[in-house]
DNA sequence: CAGCGCGCTGAACAAGCGTTTAGTATCCTG
DNA sequence: CAGGATACTAAACGCTTGTTCAGCGCGCTG
């Protein structure tokens, strides 16, 4: 257990033990099969306790999403500091003891919400940040819509980390689930990174035609942010 | 109502309509959500009738997913007897009246399990004979793993199904979102295939010198299908 | 020592779940 | 017209869920 805070299980709070099982417990069954009286029993405890301490079973999951939350931006403070080559979302899946965060996380997603849009757009930004840094140091290719890639590439790694018990044979042992998805991928991955997919620029100008003729379709799509549209004009 | 059969609601058995109706409201709330009695009451009958035609909720379930099975061969074949440049993705985000099937396979696939297996792997199969196909007539670049390529953009457009929701404004109706979403990424999308991600192939050689230098590393993760590697010997 | 707060428990609560059972119409068949 | 299958329902069953409530023991404080 113990998750990331260091020393013995023994050390931490009660409030605290249960706030850890149940980022495991729903992490690994989801929110509706991680009952109060599961939770309890997993950390030794009565179900009182747990509604003494949270409230209410919804106060618990507030609980474990403020605490993800606090967790997952030191981590990206934390590697945003080094400009190493490491993603987020690969780092998740690599330490292990913060693999019950991953699935915890995984698990909002599915389930949406503001929580799990707090965590996709941070990860949008941050992958969008390391691609800033990447294009100018030449390692990528610049493109029309940093934004939109950034998204494109994020939605592909957590594609892969959701979908990963497709990737694998179906008796992989859950804890290699996700690195075994990953590395099913690489390959692929970096052929399609390093040369693309399709031989000419055919259906990319095309689209842009259709783009540059249909100029009204998009707006109502892109949404919010990007307003600096100065260097189309 | 109605789903794909044709003809009213009315001309349907019971029976049907039940199942129908099933399959909207797992897809659209998940299978815990979507209770007997709010199906039975959405149909208009008692909750014991529909229990006397299925058994139990997981025989509904069974009914459910061998309807929703059969009609995705049969659009699988549909679509593959003419060589139309349409993916079974883009085709079950498009038409309109089979959205409640593609909600409950968005569904399934998250919930995980034989019958979203056996989808996941039908759409791979699909996928990869249309870049076989694509290969053929010279539109895309072959590849050194063309079953691991397929799995790899079953895989980025499942996840823009899965993670349509965040990739949209909040606001976004939900008839509007897989739309939405996949015109959100398709600029960044056509010009990834088109020139890649990267500036030079240092990535894809440093990796597949890795490769070379652990073949030990790879077969556990491949797994099944591929036995022949010929033309690597 | 009295008293208050805090961590904690056992037992119970109402509500919702899937399911069962007994029974009622209805229609087809002999 | 008799009779059995079929479509369907009302009511209840047992179980699990989140939540409440009264109360216990312990340590700190006055």
């Amino acid at each position: 257990m113990r998750l990331v805070k260091s020393g013995d299980p023994d050390d931490l709070t009660t409030k605290a033990r249960i706030r850890d099982t149940a980022i495991t417990m729903i992490g690994r069954s989801g929110f509706a099969a991680a009952t109060v009286r599961a939770i309890a029993a997993e950390v030794g405890v009565s179900p009182a306790l747990l509604l003494h301490h949270f409230g209410s079973k919804d106060g618990l999951r507030e609980a474990c999403n403020e605490y993800v939350l606090g967790w997952y931006t030191v981590q990206v403070d934390e590697i945003a500091r080094d400009d190493s080559p490491a993603t987020v979302v690969g780092m998740i899946e690599r330490t292990p003891e913060m693999l019950p965060l991953a699935a915890y996380i995984r698990r909002s997603l599915i389930d949406g919400g503001t929580f799990a849009r707090q965590i996709f757009d941070a990860l949008v930004v941050d992958t969008e940040r390391y691609l800033d840094r990447s294009v100018a140091s030449g390692r990528v290719r610049p493109t029309a819509d940093p934004h939109g890639r950034a998204v494109l590439m994020v939605v592909t790694s957590l594609g892969s980390h959701l979908l990963a018990e497709y990737l694998v044979p179906t008796e992989t042992p859950a804890e290699q689930l996700v690195p075994a998805a990953s590395q099913r991928l690489m390959l692929p991955g970096l052929e399609l990174y390093t040369h693309g997919l399709f031989t000419d620029s055919g259906y990319l100008d095309a689209y842009r035609e259709w783009q540059r003729e249909n100029p009204a379709s998009q707006s109502s799509v892109r949404g919010e942010r990007q307003e600096m549209r100065e260097e189309s004009s």
